[in-house]
DNA sequence: GATGAATGAGAATTCATTCAT
DNA sequence: TATGAATGAATTCTCATTCAT
């Protein structure tokens, strides 16, 4: 069981009432992480694009410092049954998706953005690009399991150019897609 | 158990091992046919854009299809413990990850997509944008549950317009990104 | 199931009601042959000793001749769940004690063999011997698992006269022990 | 299942990792009662002739404490599909066998038991008559299936006599077979 | 609080038996 | 007769949860 934690089985009931609010506590932990993380960026200075880059640096530098926490996140926790399809744990994915699909709004009112694709369609888009790179990341397939400081800045680099080009207005301010933002 | 599916439980074993084999029996065998659409698509004509349209398209008209199993497939199969770890399973998205990084690399040398983001990235990235628009749309945060005839094709249309927009050459043959492919 | 006996499974039950059933005629087809021989040898000429000496080769010589039957009947039959417990099969085990027993004890009353054990117990004396040597050669322990023909034969002496002098009388007619019967 | 031990049944698996390595280590578990038994018996004083006649009233002695046990250990566990064919019960099995024959072995060239014979044979024997003696017990062929104190006793006597018999030298230090021990 | 042996409901698996062909 | 896929009761095994220490 939670064997892997070093803790004795039953001490988790002291905690939780039970498994799935256990997984669910860590999993929804975990996005607190993010979704306050993209609270504190869509709060903060910069462009929608910025805002976006700022989000994805911010969860592959998590990979970064946390590798086994994500490890456990992307391949773990979703893949529990029951947990996407019920619970708070929807809610808080829903939160997440809600939060960035705001940002884009404002990016695609302030002109910034692509105004042709529904906001909560370019953040389910980020969020999938972010999602699938970082499985790809956890299992390797993209880049080795432990990757070196500079495979990850370069996966950051291509990650957010990939997922910002994916829903910036094809026209920029004057300039071409891709351009709008220097992120981290 | 596999009561819901109308067959004896026992059955089972004449045809798999054990739950896990059946599983990913069933895994395959739906990712196989993705599989073998993304390659009869890239073996066929036209460019990689819209080769890359073809694919998503493909695999949101078989969720108008059979949306329950696409249901399974997206929420109840890869969530099982083991599946993506280890084994076939992986080999699969593996193969199907690969199989649309060579359409992107075909895309890459013919100057119609981005060369500055990795094939293999590209590909995750549509995957994910396609993963994670399923993923909404089953869950009824992009669209009903059960999405009207039209519903969908707007969707199609969206998520068709990310994902190429994510990996297009910013300047295409003198078009503006978005611009490259005329999907379905 | 009994696939191994290259026939289909359903056939069975055309001709027993279950497997017990069939578990049961395959185990008493095999010692009929042995309670056959012991009765024919039994009604046959010669001493008790040289009787209980041609049953003992009897047995072995059935070895020599189809050792997998042996094999399963040593092995298989006997440790099948409810077998030695109830039913026919223990009858039939009985049975085969209870002839060795009256070949005892007119070996007694003709004061060749010995009188201060009951015969049921030299009976069972020497169906032991007999079953622990076959189980010996069968696993490999006694002889090599496809024995030779000397080192049958050489069993074939042991094992007769070890059990043959566990039930002579220590004074024979006038000879010693072990010098009564000239086996096989 | 393991009901009849008054156990939870999950309990079972934080022991054993199945059914069958619980069956083994009950088996192992008894013979290695049997085994001690006979290497004290064996280290200890006494002529092999007096040792054998030990280790066959030890075993007697055993089903006269604890009658289920040797019930269950004669009747089920070895009845147990693959437990006598592979794994360490065999060789559980194989060690109690040459620990007999070495003690033959030493009567042998003391020359107190017969030479004629090996000493595994001898050993085969001894147990072969235990056994089947121990299974006439159990199934109230030879005894009552809960004999009293003096019937006891009387197999006891007669088993002795019968084994030993079965493997002393036909002429003793100048005595007769049969001579040689006093047993309990 | 902390621990891990104990519990037993439920899931996974086996296997004797039936049945359509 | 012969076959082996189909059935489901019985058995084996797992694992979330409890509880005595």
């Amino acid at each position: 069981m939670a064997r892997q934690a070093g803790v004795a089985y039953g001490l988790v009931y002291h905690y939780f009432r039970n498994k799935d609010e256990l997984l669910e506590s860590v999993f929804e932990e975990q996005w607190a992480i993010l979704i306050g993380a993209i609270r504190a960026i869509a709060e903060g200075p910069g462009s929608a694009a910025e805002q976006i880059a700022s989000v994805i640096c911010f969860a592959l530098d998590v990979f970064r410092t946390a590798p086994a926490a994500v490890r456990v996140l992307i391949l773990e926790v979703p893949r529990t049954p029951g947990v996407l399809r019920a619970g708070s744990t929807r809610q808080t994915f829903e939160t997440a998706l809600r939060l960035v699909a705001d940002v884009v709004r404002r990016g695609q009112e302030a002109g910034e953005l692509r105004s042709d694709v529904e906001p909560m369609v370019c953040a389910a888009s980020v969020l999938g690009i972010l999602d699938m790179s970082l499985t790809g990341m956890v299992t390797g397939m993209l880049t080795a399991p432990q990757p070196s400081e500079e495979e990850l800045e370069r996966m950051k680099r291509q990650v957010v150019d990939v997922a910002l080009q994916a829903i910036v207005a094809p026209w920029g301010r004057g300039g071409r897609p891709g351009d709008g933002a220097s992120h981290d």
